[in-house]
DNA sequence: GTGGTCTAGACCACG
DNA sequence: GTGGTCTAGACCACA
């Protein structure tokens, strides 16, 4: 279900959760949807309980799911609501990366058709409020 | 001439390496321009100089910068070589990037006016192989 | 009758204790009333009736119900006995809370209007010994 | 320095988390100050570094506290900016605990009192946007 | 020396 | 069986 890289400098943890937040937004997993225990998901990805255990936490922390001692972890049904932070490292960080796009030779038009498909592509699935 | 962000979670040299980067890309540091030496740009920050040293290793290592030993560190005129893997990494981001900021309610209108925006404003100033 | 938050951190039979505790303090449950059965409220709030026993049971300990055996749960007619402790845990407590509501911003004038609204809002309906 | 309770049934790191979020709002610990290491506290209280670890990372999570990895934890010098929720569940907390001491039985006149006195002993400190 | 990550393995509360 | 907590002990990156 999932692929890590655990070579990769990224803790496994963050790279568990950056995989779920992905599923989410992509509508993937859905709303209340039950993730997988964590100790399944320890066995299945051969990682310890723990692990698997900080990567939910995170996720909690961030707004994307919420735990129910005794019964699972589950899919919010609504979106995070510190968007304007979060908003604002997203935008810095697209605007520097089109920069370096631009810097690697990438041309403006190949750029705007790259956004333009994503817009289009979106999977949507969330309703806000 | 840097911000430095020393309660930040990213590792000094890190943050260099960004900056650095970053002037190099909106050519602010001409190609064969030298960089600050290492001792001096240590004491401006106030910085253990290994520190410095390992962001321009680094930033030698990702192709920005050639060193000359015993004169100092200098902006490499032509782009970095691994164009293709390098841009590949960037659209996969930009792409997750856009997801996100749509699914945390971001309208694709906006979206686009920002990238359009950031498209225009480029400082150019490489010339491509 | 109340609403449970199956999705909350706080354990179910312990969201009932607290529910029901209120009830009997404003006076909504009256002294030597009989509390809804063990079988009954498992059924109406679809759970186990294993977590309500354990709740009522819980209640009993704290003395705000007693049980007849045969018959059912029944509201105390007097206030539980440890006043003290109880007292002066409620007093550290709400101490804490007003500190932490000063530290995040909230005026004096406005924590003493909310104190004088809650206290002129009691319901009473207990007697003294 | 902390008192811990390891037979309570509150988990330690809840413990220090609450202790420490308590010294911050008291200006005891005064804005930037650093605290103990993760070790240094995990071995005065014998206890695991694994779970001082924890109760930081929470306090971060809670915006008390920022880390600085390789370099200590330090005392977060403005409040954090959620208050609206928080503030909302403080006042919650409050009105029960205030309809609990009027069921007890302690006067409405030594609850104004005691909430007075707390206003007026208020160590402040921190200064609002 | 500092915080951060990870593992292995144990125990508990809840339902 | 589920998540949550805790310990012991190891290793790493950073400065």
């Amino acid at each position: 279900m999932f692929e890590l890289d655990l070579r990769s400098r990224a803790p496994i943890y963050e790279q568990l959760v950056d995989k779920i937040k992905e599923l989410i937004i992509n509508n993937v997993l859905k709303p209340d949807e039950q993730l997988p225990t964590v100790r399944v998901l320890a066995s299945e990805l051969t990682i310890n309980p723990n692990t698997i255990q900080k990567a939910y936490r995170e996720l909690e922390y961030r707004g994307y799911v919420y735990s129910v001692p005794g019964k699972g972890n589950f899919v919010r049904a609504t979106v995070p609501d510190n968007n304007a932070a979060r908003l604002q490292t997203l935008e810095r960080e697209v605007l520097k990366n089109v920069s370096e796009m631009l810097y690697l030779g990438m041309s403006p038009h190949d750029i705007t058709t790259l956004i333009q498909r994503s817009l289009s592509e979106d999977k949507g699935g969330k309703v806000h409020d």
